[in-house]
DNA sequence: AAATCGCCCAACCGCAGGACA
DNA sequence: ATGTCCTGCGGTTGGGCGATT
């Protein structure tokens, strides 16, 4: 969860001018589900401090390059043992080694499932569309390409795929043009962000942002399903601290956002997908795979509807997620947020607000309402 | 042939956070 | 409530090695 305010800042640093509509439909399900997580996520400084791994730089431990030996003790331990108590196992298994390091090796090296060897085309491709998707959720990228490791998706995108892709004049972060990323706003640039970045953002935050997750939350919070966005953002729901490998793509999404820190890559993701569905994922099926997964999740969250490609327009350079106008929920929805956003408020609103009632009535001009709204 | 360069990738580092005592 | 253990993660490092000068 959110371990400062600042996070909580990063978190919503994606004012209105992302309006496109399946942002705004994320970024209310996304909002709300803070009603009932917000208040933990203040204390959480005091425990990161507390949460201290002890560094393993024991003496007379081994680093470097692993030899034949090593390999074979390391094997054998876990054929027999299983994998687990890495701590203890560089003892038992006579290894003067720390437990990280042996878990490094057996993860990204010895284990039997490891693929070795070129990328192959249909892997290549799939890291370029997961990459933007994910960014460099290099575990999240790994879940779907079996018996590949992160850390060799990691080197071979730095080494290889980015550079391949710059020769071409696609940005590497943003996976758009290098002409149109040099033009774009910060925010809109790629899933990373350097330290200036986050700081320059965190200056440009002001109530306004506060105000509008008000707005949009009050408005729209009633709707969604709570226990479910709960596990999503990692209040404790049960895909927190979900790790094992998991070939749903459903799953692994929802434990990448459970166990990342929140801040507005979370949400780009989904902005970024949307603006890329019908251009860098049209004619790729892998792709479209992952691209569907996502927007399953959005219906998982929030219990809204959607058609997933098919029902993405673009319209004035926005992309839109439509919502499946079979289902009247979705266009009640739809043309309520398309209301709202446009400021026509309550005075202009048709729909009966009766069921809208807001949750909370707090000053929503500054984040201290927030905290007062959340608390 | 020797020196230098640049690339690659295994391994390391430090942080985060869940589980548990 | 506090502290430790354990594991996962993303970023970085540095040694090996082939290519180039």
């Amino acid at each position: 969860m959110f371990s400062s305010k600042d996070h909580v800042l990063s978190f919503f640093d994606l004012s209105p001018d992302h309006n496109t509509k399946s942002f705004f439909f994320l970024f209310s399900s996304l909002s709300l589900s803070l009603s009932f997580s917000f208040s933990s996520f203040y204390c959480n400084d005091q425990k990161s401090r507390m949460v201290r791994t002890p560094c393993c730089r024991a003496e007379g431990l081994k680093k470097g390059a692993w030899t034949q030996e090593e390999d074979q003790k390391l094997i054998a331990y876990v054929q027999h043992h299983g994998e687990g108590g890495w701590r203890t196992l560089p003892d038992k298994a006579g290894l003067k080694r720390c437990g990280k390091s042996c878990r490094l090796r057996w993860a990204n090296y010895l284990r039997p499932d490891i693929k070795r060897g070129e990328f192959s085309q249909e892997e290549e491709d799939s890291i370029i569309n997961l990459h933007a998707i994910h960014g460099n959720k290099w575990s999240a990228i790994a879940r779907r390409l079996p018996g590949r490791t992160d850390n060799e998706i990691k080197n071979h995108w730095n080494t290889h795929i980015k550079k391949r892709l710059i020769k071409k004049g696609i940005d590497p972060l943003t996976h758009k043009s290098l002409d149109q990323s040099e033009t774009l706003p910060d925010k809109s640039i790629g899933h990373q962000e350097d330290d200036d970045q986050k700081s320059n953002n965190k200056k440009s935050l002001g109530p306004s942002s506060a105000r509008f997750l008000n707005r949009v939350a009050n408005r729209f919070g009633k709707r969604l399903d709570h226990s479910a966005l709960s596990d999503i953002i990692g209040s404790g729901g049960p895909f927190t601290g979900h790790t094992t490998p998991t070939t749903s793509a459903s799953e692994c999404e929802k434990s990448i956002s459970s166990l990342s820190t929140p801040n507005s890559s979370n949400l780009h993701m989904i902005h970024d997908a949307t603006s890329l569905s019908s251009s860098t994922f049209s004619n790729d099926t892998s792709a479209q795979l992952v691209y569907d997964n996502i927007f399953d999740d959005i219906e998982d969250m929030t219990g809204f509807s959607s058609k997933i490609l098919n029902d993405i327009v673009s319209h004035d350079d926005e992309d839109f997620l439509m919502l499946d106008e079979s289902s009247s929920d979705n266009t009640l929805f739809m043309k309520e947020l398309t209301m709202f956003l446009q400021g026509d408020k309550t005075e202009t609103m048709s729909l009966n607000d009766s069921h809208l009632a807001p949750i909370n009535v707090v000053d929503d001009y500054s984040f201290e309402g927030i905290d007062n709204w959340f608390g």
